[in-house]
DNA sequence: AGCAGTACTGAAATCGTTTTCATACAACCA
DNA sequence: TGGTTGTATGAAAACGATTTCAGTACTGCT
């Protein structure tokens, strides 16, 4: 039925051995590769990875495991881990978990059960505590939340100087009464929101803060809310590309302009941020950046099981657009 | 090191063999199924799933490929495919070929050494006709594309029908002038355009059709040089979300108004057309339906691998949005 | 000529499971 | 009782590759 290695060995006259080595860039003489190559071909022979991966020993596999897929953010850094794990002849398994718990733990238990050789991974606020070294057989990076993490290796943004950036930068165009919506899923927004507090006291502002699901639905019911009560603040700061989705929903539902009724302003620089409205303010992330060291670090990490963890911090550039712009003032 | 079924079986005073019984569900009693399960909670046990499939012979496993992972039609649909298959006891092995055929030939390659059991794949107009059932090693459902593709297995939108709709209800409101922009990689681009000729046609209209490459950055090239040289229409009629994208980047960047300027509609109900200028009119493929129903036709091919191909069209719907209206008519 | 070293090659062991095959024992039936 | 099932179990083969080990043939050197 399916063609194997005895069978390309038989065809070529030589035995299973050489043909692996032929293949594998072993010591074969010219001759014998020519004829190995041959018999490749006239066979159709495909290697069984899975026969490879039992007998050598290595998955030559990484898994990658994101909390939502469906999130640019996620998209383009799985790209760049993509690209940068290729070019180190690994492949990748790419995992979803929808901010599920029991869904990583089932994913970091497929991992084992694929020997997979290490695993980039986002995790949950439930569960990046849990973490710790050696738990599993294979070394983990953290990426975009990491927690207090002690012992992980991790890459992250900056997020509290990020959240920092935002608020002066509504406050430098005359915002004061701001608002901060936050992901409760997540570290980041709890590290978002400690940018955002520190940086309102520093300007002598009262903080006013709400953590929700990490959902465009969820957003939008909060700042509807807002605009059915009327409690609507000067200018909104969203923890996320979702929950900014959300805040520009629900201001074309109740009928708002932005920035006059309120500015808005988050993070993510995804592509319809400048499409929306007057073009939104966002602080971006270097996306590729982040998928780039995070494989860098684990194959650091595989070659140096025992250094000591390292973590980066990434900085996140503020894309300034119309929504926090004060061209026109309002009259409050 | 590791600890191996054999391990498992020495903790549990059993053979390999009732262990490996045990765990899947085979003839074992309930006492000794008892030892097993202590033994492996004891030892840390995790099967081997590389030595699993080798011996089996069976992968348990499908593949996805797709043209465009950061397009939210295709994470959309890769989301209802995985759910699909998750119900189906099959893993699923997401690969992104970015519109390129020797990505395409690569993945589908790997896929035969990874014993996969069939494939869910939206090739490039390249490769569309030159797959044949029988050259792989596994049955292969196409989704999105099909082109003319007799003897395989697809699930496609209705293209013809849904670029008719789209001319049918700008002629409806008034507008005249209309051009079309096609992707010129993949076999939809040409059925939504031969709606959109039969319809333009059949209004009495002279169509204007373009073939570009299918990213924002052709699409917003080829409308700026509209803008520039004065020879924009009334509307556009862009063939996916990214050219949709990029025809609104070229209006904000020339600062013309939608719909006055020029009205525009597209396909892929991608949540920002909602949030752009006054809303985006846009044909919504059905994109979990589509996941779903490869993922059906694909179980339906493994169980009957001689049944004739079969070829399911499912309907766009057409959501109405600011972007066509003329209810202010422009002075032209 | 003899010896050491180098470069290939093939036989056989091995990776960690599942599956086949043989066996033991109990239950059932005539 | 004795034969026939049927069920639970273990020993051993098998899956398809890589890797180890033991040559063999050559080369170069003394």
């Amino acid at each position: 039925m399916t063609v194997s290695i005895k069978d390309v060995a038989r065809a070529a006259g030589v035995s299973p051995a050489t043909v692996s080595r032929a293949l594998g860039g072993g010591p074969v003489s010219a001759e014998l590769r020519g004829q190995v190559e041959a018999a490749v071909k006239a066979t159709g022979y495909r290697p069984n990875l899975s026969a490879r991966r039992l007998r050598s020993r290595h998955s030559q596999t990484i898994g990658l495991i994101v909390a939502d897929i469906s999130n640019p953010f996620f998209t383009a850094v799985a790209r760049a881990v993509e690209d940068a794990a290729y070019t180190a002849g690994l492949r990748v398994i790419l995992c979803n978990t929808d901010e599920n718990p029991q869904k990583e733990a089932m994913y970091l238990q497929l991992m084992e059960e694929e020997r997979v050789t290490g695993v980039i991974f986002a995790p949950t606020r439930a569960s990046v505590d849990k973490l710790s070294r050696g738990t599993y057989g294979f070394p983990i990076v953290l990426i975009d939340r990491a927690g207090r993490a002690s012992g992980q290796d991790a890459v992250v943004l900056d997020n509290f100087a990020a959240g920092g950036m935002l608020v002066e930068h509504l406050v430098a165009q005359g915002y004061r009464r701001i608002t901060g919506l936050f992901g409760n899923a997540s570290t980041t927004g709890i590290e978002r929101h400690d940018g955002y507090v520190a940086a309102m006291r520093q300007a002598g502002l009262v903080p006013a803060a709400h953590f929700i699901a990490p959902s465009i639905e969820a957003a939008e019911a909060e700042a509807r809310q807002w605009f059915a009560q009327g409690t609507a603040p000067e200018a909104v700061i969203a923890s996320n590309g979702l929950l900014l989705m959300g805040v520009v929903r629900a201001m074309r539902a109740a009928d708002k302009r932005i920035p006059q009724d309120m500015a808005i302003t988050g993070f993510d620089n995804e592509s319809w941020t400048e499409l929306a409205g007057p073009g939104l303010t966002v602080i971006e992330q270097p996306v590729a950046d982040i998928g780039r060291t995070a494989m860098k670090l684990l194959l650091e990490r595989l070659d140096a099981p025992d250094a000591p963890a390292r973590k980066v911090v990434l900085g996140g550039r503020c894309v300034v657009r119309g929504s926090t712009s004060r061209a026109a003032p309002a009259a409050n």
